[in-house]
DNA sequence: CACTTGACCTGTCCGC
DNA sequence: TGCGGACAGGTCAAGT
């Protein structure tokens, strides 16, 4: 779930919540999701201060005055929130996630030195926060074959439709859900741009005109920054750094709106299954 | 090589 | 009610 817009959003709140903090202390709960040598972190991160919040495709990078990068990957129920002294504050009912942290799905638990915790939550456990020294994280392999990010001015219409060509007899849903041609889009972006551009998912690559490819081009930009406008999207687990929910979801055209009208064209929305995964559209606007 | 499928996990929902 | 199975979907490894 956490795609681009997400981790973008989760990237600003951290920006503004926990840039020069101190660590104090780190634990978890699940070697996966934070496989580090204690030495190193030891080392490395515990008496390090918290130096900037950047974020490379869906992967965050939380930079530290050692010099190390906490790498982290939220996959698809990661939650990274931070929580404050004041539990009971202002604008937090005491039901909100904020005040139940941590809780059974907290695989880390990062402290700083003026009392305030980010926790790391991840139900299914795919996620994981690495600690690695600044100048190996491009050598990471995901970091070595991972595509351009689609909102910077150099990420043309051009460039774009070059990029999606390479894997021609491919459907166009999986070429956007490949990392590796353009980073950030996952499984609710990839429906709701080819909803905007009406473009069936099971579309081959080779089938499809530049014109298409550069309206797809157009649409996905628009889908993407409408959604970091919102918080991004929350389907099940999404929250921001500050433990709220994104309303993205609510502007949505397709993405689990299954049995619902299309609010173009009036016809049923359905679910349907192309790249190995869940996805929704228009049967009459998206044709092949 | 290009492309597809299964594994990693837990919680929820649906049918019997 | 309880229980099995499908499903959720990001990425990598293994398969065709």
């Amino acid at each position: 779930m956490p795609e681009l817009p997400e981790v973008e959003t989760v990237r600003t709140g951290l920006e503004k919540l926990i840039v020069g903090k101190s660590i104090e202390n780190i634990t978890h709960d699940w070697e996966k999701s934070f496989p580090n040598d204690p030495a190193s972190v030891s080392q490395f991160a515990i008496g390090s201060r918290i130096t900037a919040a950047k974020r490379r495709a869906k992967v965050l990078l939380i930079e530290l005055s050692s010099n190390y990068t906490l790498m982290t990957h939220l996959k698809m129920t990661g939650q990274l929130v931070y929580v404050g002294n004041e539990r009971f504050g202002a604008g937090h009912p005491n039901d909100s996630l904020i005040n139940k942290l941590p809780d059974k799905s907290t695989r880390v638990t990062i402290k700083f030195t003026d009392g305030s915790n980010l926790f790391f939550n991840d139900q299914r456990k795919f996620g994981w926060m690495k600690l690695l020294p600044n100048e190996l994280v491009s050598e990471e392999p995901f970091m070595q074959k991972v595509g351009p990010e689609p909102l910077e001015i150099e990420f043309t219409d051009k460039i774009f439709v070059q990029r999606v060509r390479r894997r021609k007899n491919s459907n166009i849903k999986a070429v956007l859900l490949d990392q590796t041609v353009l980073a950030g889009v996952g499984n609710i972006y990839a429906d709701e741009s080819l909803w905007s551009a009406k473009i069936h998912p099971a579309t081959i690559v080779k089938d499809m005109s530049d014109k298409q490819l550069k309206l797809l081009h157009h649409e996905l930009l628009a889908v993407l920054k409408l959604s970091i406008e919102k918080g991004g999207s929350t389907d099940r687990n999404y929250v921001n750094a500050e433990g709220k929910k994104g309303s993205y979801i609510d502007f949505a055209k397709v993405f689990r709106r299954e049995g619902k009208p299309c609010s173009r064209c009036g016809a049923t929305i359905e679910k349907t299954r192309v790249a190995g995964r869940g996805t929704h559209l228009c049967p009459t606007c998206q044709k092949h």
